[in-house]
Order: C-alpha cells, then sequence, then structure tokens
DNA sequence: GCGTGTATGTTTGTCGACAATCAGCAGAAA
DNA sequence: TTTCTGCTGATTGTCGACAAACATACACGC
C-alpha cells in the first residue's frame, strides 16, 4: 500500500537501500549461530555451507569476516573459521562490556523522555513475564534477550544498539559455551523488575545501578558462583533434539 | 631474550598467535583510514590497492568485509567500497557512543584500583600536555587520542577496547570529514584536568561526569555550536600537503 | 607399548578469469 | 542551448581451479 502524503519540503524519494549478498549471507550466519545451527566450537565447512546458501565460497569468507570481527567467528590459520566458545573465564569481560552499554543506553533513554520509546521497552518485558510461565528454555532465553536489546534500542543510539546485537549474540554464545548445556532462570528477579521501575520512575542513576546489579547477578549464575554458595534458582534447561541436524537455507536475492 | 621463570602451575607454552594475511591487511587498511592515506569518501579500487599490497583480491575484499562491520567502509552493491564520511548530523551519536565506552571504563579503572594501570593513563596524559605545547595539528590529534584509548585500555576489558580501537579512528574520519579541514583544540581543557583529577582521586561519579562534560564540549566544538554562540576556542589547523600521494606498503608475511 | 616419522585425503588460502554493472561521455533530438 | 539516449571503458561481484597446509591414520623403530 502507498504511502500517504510525505511532509512538504521532504525529498521526494529516499535513497534505496539494496542488501548485497555479503549481508545477507552475514545476516544468515548470525541467525545460524545465536540459533545454534552452528554449534559453538564447530568448524564452518565452506563448501558445505557455501552449496547449501547457493553461493560460492568467495562471498561466503567475505560475509565471514564481518563475523570474526564481531567476535562470533574466529579464524585460526591453516585452519579455518569456526564459531567462538566464550568460556566462562570470559564471562566477566562480556557482561561487563554489556553493563557499559545498556546503563548509558537507559540514560539516554530517561535522559530522551520518549513515552514511545519506553513503551517498546514495557512491551519487551510483558513478553518476558509471559515468557516466564511456560518452561521452555529457549523461548524465556529469547524473550530475555529481546528484552535487554529493546532497552539498547529504545535508546536511539545506531552504534549502541549494533553493539548491542553482537553482544546478545556473544552472550548466546555464552550460555551454549556452559558445560551444563543451555540453562535459563525460570524467573523474573528483583533486579529485572528494579529496572523496569526505574526507567518509568525517570531515576538514571538506580536504573544503571539496578542494571549493573542485574548483569552482575547473572554472570554470578553462569560461573557458578551462586551453587558454589549453595544458593539455588529456579532453572530450566533446553532438552537436546538428538539427531537434529540444522542447514541453512538459500538465500533469495529477489524476496 | 627469554623470558624469567613462569609461575608454577601454568602452563609451559601459550598457544601461537600467528596472525593471518587478512589481519595484516586489515591493520593496514585501518592504518590508512586513520592517517587519512585513504582521505575520506574516496572509492576503495580494489585492483590498485591489492597490487599495492603485493595480495590479490580476494584476501583484499575480505579485509575490507572486516572495516565494513566497523563501520569504517561503506559498500553500496556495483560501486564497491568508500571510506565512510561522519557527516555533521552523525556526531552525536558517534561522541554519545564515546562516552558510553570511556565513563565506564573509567568506572572499571578506579574500582580495580590498579596503580600500573593508571600510571599508563597518567604518561598519555603527559604527552597531550607536551603535545599542545607545539603547532603540529596532527601530533595534538594524535595525542588526544592515544589519551582516550590509554584511558579506555587500561580498564583492561577486551571488548571495550576494542571499541575505542575503532571510535578512535571513527573520531579522526569525523575530524577528516569536517567542512573546515582537520582542525584540533589548541589547549588542554578544564574538564581534561578533571577528568585527570578525578581518576587519580578515584572518585568514579566525578570521572564519569568529567568525560560526560569533555565529549560533549567537544561535540559542540565540531558541530559548530560555539562558533554560532560566538565563543572562541583557540585551534589550530592542517595545512594539507599539495600532490601528496600516499601508497600502501606491501604486507610481509616474515618480519 | 610408546613414540616418532611417513603417507593420504581433505580443507583452506590464493589466484586469475569472466560476466554483470556502473559512471562518464558523445551524439541526437527538441 | 538543453535534455535525453545509447555507447564505451573501467570496476565490481562471482566463480572455478590450483597449490599449500593441515588432521588423521598407519607403519616403523626403539
Amino acid at each position: 500500500m502507498p504511502q500517504n502524503s510525505a511532509p512538504a519540503g521532504a525529498p521526494a524519494f529516499l535513497r534505496v537501500h539494496r542488501p548485497s549478498t555479503v549481508d545477507l549471507i552475514a545476516t544468515e550466519l548470525r541467525n545460524a549461530v545465536y540459533s545454534g545451527g552452528l554449534p559453538v566450537g564447530s568448524p564452518l565447512r565452506e563448501v558445505e555451507i557455501s552449496r547449501q546458501l547457493g553461493v560460492s565460497r568467495s562471498p561466503l569468507r567475505e560475509a565471514a569476516q564481518r563475523l570474526v570481527q564481531e567476535g562470533l567467528l574466529t579464524a585460526i590459520p591453516g585452519q579455518g573459521l569456526r564459531v567462538a566458545t566464550v568460556s566462562e573465564d570470559r564471562l566477566p569481560d562480556l557482561f561487563e562490556a554489556r553493563i557499559a552499554i545498556e546503563t548509558h543506553a537507559a540514560r539516554i533513554l530517561i535522559r530522551n523522555n520518549d513515552a514511545g520509546a519506553l513503551t517498546k521497552v514495557t512491551a519487551a518485558f510483558d513478553q518476558l513475564v509471559e515468557a516466564v510461565k511456560g518452561t521452555d528454555a529457549r523461548t524465556i532465553g529469547d524473550a530475555d534477550l529481546d528484552f535487554h536489546f529493546a532497552l539498547v534500542e529504545a535508546a536511539g543510539n545506531g552504534r549502541l544498539t549494533r553493539y548491542m546485537s553482537t553482544l546478545v549474540v556473544e552472550t548466546r554464545l555464552a550460555s551454549f559455551s556452559s558445560k551444563d548445556g543451555y540453562v535459563v532462570r525460570r524467573e523474573i528477579t528483583p533486579s529485572h523488575r528494579a529496572i523496569m521501575a526505574a526507567l518509568e520512575a525517570g531515576d538514571a542513576d538506580a536504573a544503571a545501578a539496578a542494571i549493573a546489579e542485574h548483569l552482575t547477578e547473572a554472570t554470578a549464575r553462569m560461573t557458578g558462583e551462586l551453587a558454589e554458595q549453595g544458593i539455588k534458582v529456579e532453572t530450566v534447561a533446553e532438552v537436546p533434539e538428538p539427531g537434529a541436524v540444522y542447514e541453512l537455507g538459500p538465500i533469495d536475492q529477489n524476496p
């Protein structure tokens, strides 16, 4: 359906944005890493994947370098590419970066005082609350990451949003890398609610503190510190489907 | 010279790190963008550059995709790659991201209470003070960015350091993109000193506030807001060398 | 049996070549 | 003169092919 009339003075046409083949492949790869279709630590066999995608090795390798830059793939000369593993000792590094991005996003969000932007965060939070009622680990995990991403996106800063989209996948990789398999917390924590409360109250410092506490908690749980201290939290693990073989779909240049 | 004895229990050997050809090319390209050897907005002609580097187009294109992911190069299908331009209207976005990274790095640095790490920041600041005594715009600009990078690096977070290394180049690109040419401030601002003072005092909130103020100031100066308000700051511009043709050196696999 | 050295199949890294696409220019029509 | 159309040279995007490097398995010697 055609758009309604544009405001006067606005350019009649926006510059068309055509995604390149490399763009499409990179997105496909990122999705595969996020969904676990490409398992943690597994090598990327280029001929196989390029055939599945219906392209040659060259654009695939170019797209892969984007994920290398993001840290989602690691390259070892002579051995090719592997899906990155986020071991336990690197969790603090990852979550500290998330704290940096998410706390400042919250500050921007509050400073902007944009009701529409906050609404989207609230919606994402409501979906998380809904997801926790179920027992599907992946659904809960997705909803949690969606919420945190929505928070950063609502700040409206392109760079922070880009950083966060990578951090989301890295966090997922960390979950996959866990020796206990993919396990998520099946509850809304007080720190979670504190974030929302502070956002709605417009208290930037409180929001930042709540986010930092929330992510520090998450780090502690994933590194097993809580278990060491005898603290138990309600979690739910993903039941692995045996023999499920993931295959990448062909990219369609003319969708 | 062989290293001294390693601590007991540590692995006898570290995994050797061999940079790939793509790594070397990407570094070379990044340096060329940072130094202005590849001018803002200029197209990357692949045959020419690959010849200068002594490689074929394939590894060059792969390396270029890393810079695309960083936002240092932009790709338009059918038109190839260009050095990204950071126009004035995108400056707030860039500097807001810097605030996010740098303020949190300062918080980490203070929290760690690592005297050795702080020393390096102090050293970088001293070099900036020294640079400002001269009149070479590029020397001052380098020293300023080095200082900010040293601050983030001192926090010891790999991801934040990686983000910052890109942000540094993007900031340089913003300077190059300015319609007034490459201009830097020839003075140490009070907000600059306030950062150092807060770091040395171990006051995290004050450091964060000083960094935010400092970078907001920088945004205002670069967007020309200060000039509009009739506020003048002492600056020094780079005298462009006419006819200077930059050429990328061949990468050496066995240095 | 343990460790070393060798052979083999596979995968990567790199290259040159081809077709599709684009920017710039000349020429024709209004 | 101005505007539009079609051409041309150059550059990109993609592909298949080759050589080098690697992981694995096997045979040999101690």
